[in-house]
DNA sequence: TTTTTTGGGTCAGCCATATTGACTTAATAT
DNA sequence: ATATTAAGTCAATATGGCTGACCCAAAAAA
C-alpha cells in the first residue's frame, strides 16, 4: 500500500481528498460541538474538557504529561487546571516517588462530569457507527490513525492498523487502548 | 444497521468510543497543524484559512451564506474578511442581482495561498490513505458523514454513504462534491 | 558535596478568535 | 409605505493561546 502509483485505482484523486478537509472541517465542528453545551453549564470550555479527558484517561498524570498530551504551554494549561482543582474537580497531590511530581486524578464530582461530557461525544459517534456499515469502523480507525503524526501519540493506539515495521514501537503490546506512556 | 442490539457484534462497546474520541482529537490537531506555519508566514490564523477554503471551494459565496457555513457571528468574520481583503487575499464585489449582496471570491495571491495550504493538509490525508488498505477510505467517508450533524452540511457530499431516506435532500445530485447550497 | 537540571508554579503582558448588543446604511420584498 | 434583509460597524467582554522572566524545591549529576 506504499506505491504512489496506486492512486487511480483507489481513487486518490485531488477531490477526493478535497472532500476528506471539509468532512474532517465539519465532523470536527460538530464532534466537539456536542459537548460545549453541558461545558457552558459549569463555566467551561473545550481547554477544561480535554483535562478531564486525560486525567480521567490516566490517572496520576503529571502536569509534563499532560503538557506534552496537549501541547500548550505551562502557563496555558495552568489557568484551566487552577480553576479545576479550585473548583473540585481535579485532585493534585504530590507524589510519593517523586516529591517533585505532582499527580491528577478526577474527583468524583469531575469524573461525573466528565462521563457526562463523554456520553454525549460517544453518543454522537455510536450513531455515526450505526449508520455506517460494520467495516467502515476498522476503516475509520485506520485512516485516522494515519493522520497522528507524532508516533508518541500513535502509540496511545494499539491492536490493527499497524504503522510501517519501522515507525513501530516495540513495547506497544497486541491489548486495546494502551494508557498514557511516560514520555518527552 | 439501525439496530441497537448489534452493538456487542460490532465491537461497538466502550472502549471503542472512547478510542474514537481521542482519534477525533489527535487526528484533527495534527489535520490542523500542518497548515499552521504556513499559515503564520502570512501573519494568518485558522479563521483565514476557513475563509479561504471555502471562498475557493464556492467562488461567489456571499457574506451571509459563509457565516452560516463557519458559524460564527458577523463580528468575528469581519475582522479577519477585512484582512483578506485589504491585503489582496480575497475580492468583494456587489452582485448584479441583489446589490445588498457582495460576491466573494479568490484572487490570484488567495487562490495561490489557499493551493498551498489544501496541498499541505491533503498531502498529509494521502498518506493517511496510503497507510490504510483501500477499502478503509469508504469506511473513513462514511463514519465522518455520520459525525456531521447538520442536514444541510452533510448534504454537501453525495456520492455513497447514504443516510436514512428521511434525512435524505432529494435534490442533491448524484455526482461528486457538490457545491455549497444557498441556504438559511 | 556542590552544582545543574527538572518539575512545578507564578507574574506581566500580548495576541487571536470568539461572543453579545446596539446601531447604520442601502436594497429588496411585502 | 413599511418591513425585512445583507452588510458593515461600534464598544465591551471572554477564552485560550503565546513569550519572557522569574522562583522554589527536589532530584540528578559532577
Amino acid at each position: 500500500m506504499a506505491d504512489p502509483k496506486k492512486h487511480a485505482s483507489l481513487f486518490l484523486h485531488e477531490d477526493s481528498l478535497h472532500e476528506a478537509v471539509e468532512l474532517l472541517f465539519f465532523a470536527y465542528r460538530d464532534f466537539t460541538g456536542v459537548a460545549d453545551a453541558l461545558l457552558a453549564e459549569h463555566g467551561f470550555g473545550r481547554a477544561h474538557h480535554r483535562v478531564l479527558h486525560f486525567v480521567g484517561q490516566s490517572p496520576g498524570l503529571s502536569v509534563s504529561e499532560l503538557l506534552a498530551t496537549l501541547r500548550i504551554t505551562k502557563q496555558s494549561l495552568s489557568r484551566v487546571l487552577k480553576q479545576l482543582v479550585e473548583q473540585g474537580y481535579v485532585t493534585s497531590k504530590v507524589s510519593g516517588l517523586d516529591a517533585r511530581r505532582r499527580e491528577l486524578t478526577l474527583t468524583d464530582k469531575g469524573q461525573d462530569l466528565q462521563d457526562r461530557l463523554a456520553k454525549a461525544q460517544q453518543d454522537l459517534i455510536l450513531s455515526a457507527y450505526e449508520q455506517a456499515e460494520a467495516s467502515s469502523v476498522d476503516g475509520f480507525r485506520k485512516v485516522m490513525l494515519g493522520l497522528i503524526q507524532e508516533p508518541l501519540d500513535r502509540a496511545r493506539f494499539s491492536a490493527s492498523a499497524p504503522q510501517p515495521r519501522s515507525a513501530r514501537n516495540p513495547s506497544a503490546g497486541a491489548g486495546t487502548h494502551r494508557p498514557l506512556d511516560p514520555r518527552r
